[in-house]
DNA sequence: CCTTGGCCTTCCAGTAACTGGAATGATTAT
DNA sequence: ATAATCATTCCAGTTACTGGAAGGCCAAGG
């Protein structure tokens, strides 16, 4: 099939897929007399796989390790799992720091009336010029 | 002063002060005689100011949205609520996505035994072989 | 006066992971 | 034959910096 119809069926696009190749995360797909790219049913699979480990959040670079793990077939799941705990730890992260941000500006916020007058609390706390110290976690520096 | 000491007095590094200067976000400073930037007291506020909007997660378009509100003492505080809202429904919607995320991978690794064996529930999600379907949000397509 | 070290200058390149678009060639349908 | 759709390559742009090279400025010590 084209690259067309493995983008539909994987999820990828044709443009995606061709970055792919070119960083080397898929191998380079055979090319008919026209010069199109071939692609059969387990390259789709493999697409699908990286589709469905990038939609987790897995950099292209954890993709990669997991592809070569999932080639392996006498790997240990432990390692794996080492990918996939790590990972997650990096998004329990960023959830904390967004929810920290998240609180400070639901306090401004609140605060800022929103009506026609100049004066506002967002731009005060912004300007280091709070009143009231902000909620949350300690303003930094 | 010059611009290592507005950096630290400011927070914001002296590459990245040099950087906002070439995108246009700050005024180009003044020089000395020898070429060295000068700021003064001034100065250095608007780069907390642009620091502390950058720290809460503010692109820096929406910086500079919001230091041409703060400049314009009769703007409306209306005006910096809605940039602050729609940052705060944007900032919510990525919690929301990576909450999802970590429910998945947290049954994932769960599910994993993570020894020496091979198989391996992770990599079976991913190969879209989940024998049972992951807990959380459907999967995409 | 000269040197040394620290701070400053500019400019170029690289990061992550694509995405848009231009110019052009292949296939397919009418 | 021709038009529409799909494919190809390649270059540039996105975000917000950061690293590094090559070189200039300045204050202090000898």
């Amino acid at each position: 099939m084209n690259i067309g119809q493995a983008a539909s069926l994987s999820g990828v696009t044709s443009k995606t897929i061709r970055y792919y190749e070119s960083i080397g995360l898929i191998e380079a797909a055979p090319r008919t007399d026209g010069g199109y790219r071939s692609y059969g049913d387990t390259d789709v699979a493999f697409l699908r796989f990286i589709h469905r480990a990038r939609s987790l959040g897995f950099s292209v670079d954890d993709v990669a390790g997991l592809l070569t793990l999932y080639r392996d077939k006498g790997r240990a799941s432990a390692d794996v799992k080492a990918v996939a705990r790590r990972h997650m730890s990096d998004i329990e992260e960023k959830i904390a720091a967004l929810e920290s941000i998240r609180t400070t500006l639901g306090y401004l916020v609140d605060k800022c009336h929103g009506d026609d007058r100049p004066d506002c609390p967002i731009l005060d706390d912004l300007a280091g010029l709070a009143v009231n110290p902000v909620a949350g976690p300690e303003r930094s520096q």
